[in-house]
DNA sequence: TCGGCTTAGGTGACATGTCACGTAACTTCC
DNA sequence: GGAAGTTACGTGACATGTCACCTAAGCCGA
């Protein structure tokens, strides 16, 4: 099975050192347990679960609450079919709407309700002290500034490697607010 | 609706610096993107989901390949009951087995089978190169160490300010093989 | 040695995520 | 202006994850 015999190297080399692979691990266990408390704690406290969240604090994020659903699914990272489903159940739930686009007769848009504004801003404070608590309470200031240009390094590599669409910045641009 | 005079400050001060804010979210990108372009790696090219790839990961590294129920749930930080309708279905599949343990007679160890030790070598290097691809290789090496010492240091923090139990160190020792 | 307490894992109902496919609105080029 | 190709989303069947609860084994003091 290897008449093949030397068109290009089979490279069994290990892609990774022991520092990249030490530091893979640590990411990887970091991940898992994180995941993990987001997600107890976010339900526990405000009903809301990590993939909710993700979705109202995306739309949050953006002017008007409302966002195309391809453009609200690549910023997420999540399969559109997904998405589709999850907006179906956070309707029913009062949380989003979803309203025919103005710009494309295909394109839907998904606008957060009032109700989950309310419950977004409600579940916040608590998330974002369990980040400080988990995430930032152990790290050594002095390595902050490393690990956000390393964690930025990557993700600019991701987007670049990736098979998902580079996210539209249909961002809020500073002192430019569109309007509703 | 601020009956409450001041029994308790509100406290609607910011729990994270500007920076921490902006390293969180690069976090959160990563992890989002990465989780997708890691599962979709494994799918199609080893018939593998991620959370099959933990499971037997774990395993694998352990000697014997083989762990009790309870102390690889906590390993990879998931639900107890998720666990065992996964083993459930990888037991259908042939990746892992279930057998009484030993020490314990309520508990039952996962063990890998040839089949599953098979796949996830087979599936291990194509996972590993798109790590290095999507991961390291647009990091600066200089800033390697830092990563890595700053998961570390948010490692060990989740661990001691989360709910999951603390994981045992089951581990392989260096130079310390009890065998099967 | 009996009864309550705790801990191991399993289970069934239901919530959530994925895949393959469908329909409709653009776009292009003739 | 209309057929062919593309892009946007939705959907139904099925895979996966969660929650509440179950049984059994170990534990422990009366």
């Amino acid at each position: 099975m290897s008449p093949k015999p030397k068109s290009r190297r089979v490279l069994p080399e290990p892609p990774l050192t022991e520092e990249q692979q030490e530091t893979w691990l640590a990411y990887m266990r970091v991940k898992l347990r994180l995941n993990y408390e987001m997600n107890r704690q976010l339900q526990t406290d405000s009903g809301l679960s990590l993939a909710d969240y993700d979705v109202l604090n995306a739309l949050a994020d953006c002017p008007g609450g409302r966002m195309q659903v391809g453009v609200l699914a690549a910023r997420i990272a999540w399969e559109r079919s997904r998405l589709s489903h999850h907006l179906q159940r956070m309707t029913a739930r009062g949380l989003v709407e979803r309203s025919p686009s103005e710009q494309d007769g295909r394109a839907t848009d998904a606008v957060l309700t009032a109700a989950g504004r309310a419950e977004l801003d409600a579940a916040t404070p608590g998330h974002a002290a369990l980040v400080a608590r988990m995430f930032f309470a152990g790290l050594d200031p002095a390595l902050l500034p490393a690990l956000r240009t390393a964690l930025e390094q990557v993700h600019e590599q991701v987007l670049a490697e990736g098979t998902l669409p580079r996210p539209v910045s249909q961002h809020r641009l500073p002192g430019l607010y569109p309007g509703s």
